[in-house]
DNA sequence: CGTAGTATGTACGCTAGCGCACAATATGGC
DNA sequence: GCCATATTGTGCGCTAGCGTACATACTACG
């Protein structure tokens, strides 16, 4: 797991700031932790803070009348939780709960808002972030209708990978299931596939990658435009 | 169909605008028709224009590689196509065609960057109108998971008939499927229910909605969802 | 060290939707 | 008015994933 403590720049939106710009926000940026299941938003809800992760994972799901619910995208390192801050509209009908738990940095919504409202590199950075994440939420939406159970777990586990300094996730096949909003059953197969394959390891609630490479011959395609996509927003981010 | 002139308010994203901004504006917007089919945006293609759809309607989708295509998204009277060029990064994996003929306005890509970034009140138009674009797709992704085609082909149609000034719909059904990322002979079922409950009736092509409120007896959650999120966000986008 | 409670495995019938094949019917262009 | 073509109807068998039920196995905690 992660023992290092949190710095600055392991969030990577904090990291694409100017150093000056950074600077600015060091002393209003609060570091928190982030224990699994905090429900940080409801639907509707309106949050006081956004959340730049380090080490945390934030998922943004929706929760269905029947009870069902689905990922539509997750949040770690890479990102922030709070973009209708900024978007307007102060709230959404997107839960936000915690889904591994770590670190998060905070800052007061209004202070963040004043800062965006400046127009600078912080504005540039969030604005980019933001239309990855609809890249991100558009591939759910295709991945949804298109792709097997497997695959998508595939998508997940490399996603979530990413945004860990570790082989290792901590997360029951019941919550994966939650998350891909499918059957636990269905994880349960899926899972055991991989297993077999060498792929994956796990035990009750602990998933250890073993070949990462094997994942990726397992997954869809969904997996690779999210990430270059990501990648190809944020080369440039500074120019 | 639309026999009126267009006129800026048709769309709302203009139409939100205080009256000056729309005034400097006017002289810029030039006024397209766009036929059916025409592919504006493929994925990575960059848009030279923005359009503010008054009639015509965008679909926004993606293709998978082994062809299968799936809407995330729709663009008509209410929004705009090429966020991406505010937003930062120019392009994006989505394509844009032309779901229903009819006019745009259309505004070059520089230029509405330029007036993006003075931060006025287009931009916060444009910025709101993003964060319901996300719900939408959001919403999209949801739906895709939990809901069965019946449901899904009645959110589509409200979701278009709100985009319309009429209450037929030049469609086939193949085309609806592509759109849902479905089988045409599930569009043809579902369709079929609808039209023996004498909700819809159609013939090669053409689709005209009998009974609204039938269809919002059998759409799911998704289609109140958001269109109240539209609501909510442009009600007071002046203030 | 035993046990309660959580996590995972497995099985079975069921349904929605798929893929395919082909029939039937409408419509615009000649 | 006729025909080529686009559109819609229908009928298979098939599969992925669902819902349910229950068995097993791990592990944390007393």
């Amino acid at each position: 797991m992660q023992n290092h403590p949190p710095q600055f720049n392991q969030n990577h939106l904090l990291a694409a700031l100017p150093p000056a710009e950074l600077e600015r926000l060091k002393s209003h940026l609060e570091l928190v932790h982030m224990p699994l299941g905090d429900v940080l938003c409801e639907s509707g809800g309106r949050l006081s803070y956004v959340y730049f992760p380090t080490s945390a994972i934030i998922s943004l799901h929706y929760i269905l009348e029947n009870g069902s619910s689905s990922e539509v995208a997750g949040v770690g390192n890479e990102g922030m939780l709070g973009i209708s801050l900024f978007m307007g509209g102060e709230n959404t009908p997107t839960w936000a709960t915690v889904q591994t738990a770590g670190y998060c940095y905070r800052l007061k919504g209004p202070l963040l808002l004043q800062e965006f409202n400046q127009g600078g590199p912080l504005q540039r950075v969030l604005l980019r972030y933001t239309q990855a994440l609809i890249t991100q939420i558009s591939q759910t939406a295709v991945c949804n209708r298109h792709h097997t159970i497997e695959q998508q777990l595939c998508r997940w586990l490399l996603l979530t990978l990413d945004r860990l300094n570790s082989q290792e996730l901590v997360m029951t096949q019941e919550l994966i299931a939650s998350m891909l909003g499918v059957r636990r059953e269905g994880i349960t197969e899926a899972a055991g596939k991989l297993q077999q394959a060498e792929i994956i390891r796990y035990r009750r609630g602990h998933i250890t990658v073993l070949n990462r490479a094997g994942l990726q011959e397992h997954v869809c395609e969904c997996y690779d435009v999210v990430k270059k996509e990501f990648d190809r927003l944020f080369r440039d981010v500074r120019k």
